[in-house]
DNA sequence: CGTGTACTTGATCGTCTTCAAGAGCGGTGG
DNA sequence: CCACCGCTCTTGAAGACGATCAAGTACACG
């Protein structure tokens, strides 16, 4: 979905992995969001009818459409499930500011753990985890673009996050072998992803 | 609004200013929004119940409460005024990305320039600016938090921008003295806030 | 077997942080 | 009334973290 396009439907993403991202004049890109199998996305469209920003398929993509039409009717009838549509929105905007605080006051390497915490507990909720590994079909250069630092650094942050023994990391496949340690180096306290569930 | 308590109201801020933030068990606090009059906020907890950060005062403030009770109602009975008070959320959300940018991807020169373009152009709707001027009660010490880099270097940035003739800041009173150059070095576009209006 | 991409490592450079100290200002209490 | 305190702003100096430049390795693909 490119940036100032004007989709006419939002979509959950079934299976694959996709980012949103911006990019800036002289070619920098900013990932500001990474959307895992279960992620209603989108709805960004169906009320601001612009898109300010990009979505971009990490990798081949399954998608179950709603088109706005349809989503205007379902709001006019089932006020549960707009609440439920709107609280996904929510959760978004809390994921950015909790993204926000790890960028402007975490170390890169606390942040690259926070990221690593993050999409664990995500994955899991879908069962897209294995024991404590997944699979994240992502490249240190888009991982970069995602933390805001250089490749270079990603790969040193990286290296020192395996010599530690915290992660393994190869190719798309993540393990964490020391989760209490990454948690720490993290600071990572899932609330903002609103995970356990509560009467809605 | 402490972080962690759970309002039952949400409000529109109707005089005043007010910023949300988060600490870090270090101490290091972060700040991901700065609230002028006019905006909506608090609809976190409406629909989340527990809040993931604090929102605190910069200055006096005025707000119009709405229980979420009232809120509630108001659901099943307007359509449209769900999507709009959902608009507001997903308008926090796209700024948010924006700021993401900006801390990722933007040199503190040219992210400091970008908030003082989004205040202005988001004061400027309110008619709370004068000309080019707007008045923004915020310390160095609190610009830091919310640019995400050390106080001394806020201070640094901002000499230059005022050495370059750029923008005026005494105390709390900022002075646009060439809109051009500003928005130039801050690679400014409002597209994002979703200003201009458009049938909803 | 050649090409492109991702990953890795080393060296140098710049931005921003930290530490430190001083100036200006408003508020408080002796 | 004025000395003192606390907070904000300012400036200098040293140091850390991350960027950039550069080169080399590994691997998939045609």
């Amino acid at each position: 979905v490119a940036d100032g396009s004007r989709p006419t439907s939002s979509a959950l993403l079934v299976e694959g992995f996709a980012v949103r991202s911006k990019v800036l004049a002289d070619g920098a890109r900013q990932i500001t969001a990474i959307h895992v199998p279960g992620d209603f996305f989108g709805l960004h469209s169906f009320l601001l009818k612009q898109m300010d920003h990009s979505v971009v398929a990490l990798t081949g993509c399954r998608l179950a459409l709603a088109d706005h039409e349809a989503l205007r009717r379902l709001m006019s009838v089932s006020t549960h499930l707009t609440r439920l549509l709107w609280m996904t929105t929510i959760i978004d905007a809390a994921t950015h500011r909790e993204w926000l605080v790890a960028m402007g006051r975490r170390s890169s390497l606390s942040h690259m753990a926070h990221l690593v915490c993050e999409l664990f507990v995500r994955l899991q909720v879908v069962r897209l985890t294995d024991g404590l590994s997944y699979r994240l079909p992502i490249t240190q250069r888009q991982l970069a673009d995602t933390l805001g630092v250089s490749p270079v650094h990603v790969n040193r942050v990286l290296q020192s996050l395996r010599a530690e023994k915290v992660i393994s990391w190869v190719s798309t496949s993540i393990t964490i072998l020391n989760w209490n340690r990454l948690v720490e180096i993290a600071e990572f306290d899932p609330a903002y992803l609103s995970l356990r569930s509560e009467a809605r």
